[in-house]
DNA sequence: TGCTAACCGAGACGGTACGTCCTGTCTTACT
DNA sequence: AGTAAGACAGGACGTACCGTCTCGGTTAGCA
């Protein structure tokens, strides 16, 4: 039996720098948030800050996480197309939002910091793709998806492009450009 | 008429400047990239460096777009679709090879420096997004494609996927994977 | 009619210069004149100030005693320790001035710079030494002063204690205080 | 009760550093003292300076006065004349000395930086003016001097030419020079 | 009750890169 | 030949942030 002796950590404190962490990363970005202004903000020694995270990025990676529950709503029309339709259409909504845009500098710190790219791949969009899984998975039940599909490759042909526009090319994310997108993945381009 | 006056600007200086930033990225990736070390490997003045570049990772972004001239060969078997495939299946090869690699961490700067993303966007997508454009084209005129296609919208069905899966996911992209990719880009995915 | 192949100009440049640099050394302090400065603001290039002028230091410390041809005037009362308090005090009234203070800067930045310190003390301090010494002789000559007296340790103990003052203990050298300082020069404290 | 928290400042380091500072200024002066080689040479991050001190030129005065203790040592030969003249002399040949060299600079650089200037004057100048003051009162009180003296002139007309000859003229400041200045202010000059 | 471990705040510290500034030299083309 | 424009190397400056490290003081459970 290990008992846990000494005082315990402290839940508040871990709260408080997880809330400056992302009021931080809201209000500035990523690039201007430094530890020192979460410790400031949150009431908090830095040396506590690293005592529980390694380094900046995954604070801020797990103070986004913690406050971005903003999960989408999954729609269930009875259309499985008409469905991903508006899930898209809402992704794409939130991406270009304050909050979504974030997510971009969460993306890019990503590719300089294996761990944090494993951080979002687990806890953000792991969880996501699951849904998407399941919605597709229905949609081949109910026949209005080819039956042989890879699941995996059908989410990136949806949501591929979706990212794509976001990250390289900076192009519009309209309402009506995403659902042509989408559609598009549905019918193919072949003749 | 403007006349050129004053000593005009060492290209050599200049050069030597872009290989030894491009040589650097390759050898230690963008974040060990030091202006200091760039000036001492180009055998030249830091203040030199900051006269025609912003900051760091503009040098370094044009380092790196005027060595990495890799252009990918546009093939043409006849059959668009298998020039697609091809084309799609290099340029995947290249985005996981050493020189390759770099790309993500440049356009993972990128999110954080609009001046980035914009250089690379015109200098570099952008001429490549013209070679597509006009394969798509080609296949639209063949009937190969359908009539009614946006060639743009195309591109990033068949594209976004592959930079959705560097970027993001980290899965793979092996030859048979990116070929299924593509392959579902052309058929869609409804029944 | 001047038939030299090219160097008419000549004498302007070097005015403008020496009247830029004057100016920006009233107006900014020694520390905060530029050669790039200069060199602007006299509409000359840098190059041709470094051609006349081995550094800024002696461009400025120039520039200064070409200007500050101010030369305090020598009293003659009739009195030669009447003499010796009137040059004594303008000379302390034209220390504090806007004018005197860039003197002690460059004073200070002739300890740095031995050539600048030859400079000041060969076209500037000399001179005036001259004076005074002419001014004691004159003292001596009418029994005014000692008959054995060194007159060059005479010249240190009367405007000694104001550079002193000026330099090092920055004490007030209002008109009275100078005049107790020059009386007790002559008095000698001895009871 | 102000309690000291967090880590206390090293005292070992602040050693060093005011050591390394003072160590270098003798060896090279103080135009080529750099922060830089100062932090090398006290095994001290450059960041740690720059925490205490506000620029190079404070820290380099705060490592002499810490170094140049240097107190010179107070006459009492009974006859206070004597004492001054064996101090004058004392002084003089420090001031001329390695060490006493740097002085100048010091000074010099106080024409610039008015806390500079400040310290060294509270912390260096203040405190032996003390001690000739102290001197010249025993005198007054001996009847060695006139009673009516102002003691702050005098210590200026006996050390003003000292200094005026160190900082302007470059004159010699032999023994016997010295000597011959500091009787000329005690006899006068006047016949 | 007192001991003892783990916790925490404040904040000093070494390290490292940044981007700025200025000096003095050098290279053009113009006059 | 002299000059204006201006590029260049070199090198110090002072700032910023990171992640580590003391301190003194606090909060629990264990003895």
């Amino acid at each position: 039996m290990d008992k846990k002796r000494g005082r315990p950590r402290n839940t508040e404190a871990k709260n408080a720098i997880l809330n400056a962490s992302y009021d931080l990363l809201l209000e500035m970005g990523f690039g201007a948030v430094t530890v020192e202004k979460i410790a400031e903000q949150a009431q908090v020694s830095k040396a506590t800050i690293y005592k529980w995270w390694p380094n900046k990025a995954a604070v801020v990676m797990d103070g986004y996480l913690f406050a971005a529950s903003a999960r989408l709503p999954l729609p269930d029309t009875g259309s499985v197309k008409e469905d991903i339709l508006i899930h898209a259409g809402t992704l794409a909504q939130f991406l270009t939002s304050r909050e979504g845009k974030v997510i971009t500098e969460l993306i890019g710190e990503g590719q300089f910091d294996a761990g944090l790219a494993d951080a979002y791949r687990s806890r953000y969009f792991g969880p996501r793709r699951q849904e998407a899984w399941k919605l597709l998975e229905r949609g081949i039940a109910k026949g209005e998806l080819k039956q042989e599909l890879d699941i995996g490759s059908c989410i990136d042909l949806i949501y591929g492009p979706i990212f794509y526009r976001l990250l390289l090319t900076g192009d519009e994310l309209s309402e009506a450009s995403v659902r042509s997108l989408v559609l598009l993945a549905f019918e193919g381009i072949e003749a």
